[in-house]
DNA sequence: AATATATATCGTAATATTGCGATTAAGTAA
DNA sequence: TTACTTAATCGCAATATTACGATATATATT
């Protein structure tokens, strides 16, 4: 990303920044569709599912774990993913928040 | 960003994908707040807002004007910003969407 | 134990982002 | 016109991301 200055920012202004840009990736919005789609806890077929290799794929699953935006349990030889509702939820709650900040706004000049 | 294979994935997975990456930095989220607390249009102030140089805070506001979620008009000598409401009420949308469908999801086994 | 399957990690090349100084462009004021 | 102000763009260096082949790890099967 090049040098960010994160010091230079808020706690929460980095902490939301990053977990955006979890989620700021074409295939990674495919992952979470796709769990979202099945409905359930999915092993296994991620990969599958996405035109991309599997090396490439683990490293996606890897950034939205550590964004805490889904979890991951072994299950067999295979490894069970599924989305971590509470932290997606916080997401989309801190977003649902700005909007309604937003909403307040009379803009009269643009 | 590397090479992303945007032309594997869909038209909404890349357009929600660019508005969320457009997003997804400290500074660009404190230039929205800035505007959402102001209340208004603001003119020529976010520079001094940022602990960033007037070239960078000007790339930063390039990147969000791109993705659509704020909007500048000239103004005398100076360029007066607002978000648009819009577009970012669209991606709030967007992301209220997912989480209504993830909170379908009985997650059984993570 | 040996083999097969599934996933993570390493190493690396290609490309993108970040940040800034310097410059340009365009309006304002003198 | 000249000087001043404001913001965009250029050019570049530093760093981050993306993608993948190769390899490692870990479990399951034979």
């Amino acid at each position: 990303m090049g040098i960010t200055k994160s010091d230079f920012f808020s706690e929460h202004q980095n902490a939301l920044a990053n977990q955006l840009k979890a989620l700021a990736h074409p295939a990674r919005i495919a992952i979470i569709e796709f769990l979202i789609h099945r409905k359930t806890c999915v092993c296994g077929e991620i990969v599958n599912e996405l035109p991309l290799s599997q090396a490439t794929v683990s490293q996606h699953l890897r950034e939205l774990k550590l964004a805490g935006l889904i979890q991951g349990s072994i299950e067999g030889s295979s490894i069970c993913y599924c989305i971590n509702q509470e932290e997606f939820g916080q997401l989309a709650a801190k977003i649902s928040e700005l909007n309604t900040s937003v909403l307040n706004i009379k803009s009269d000049c643009c």
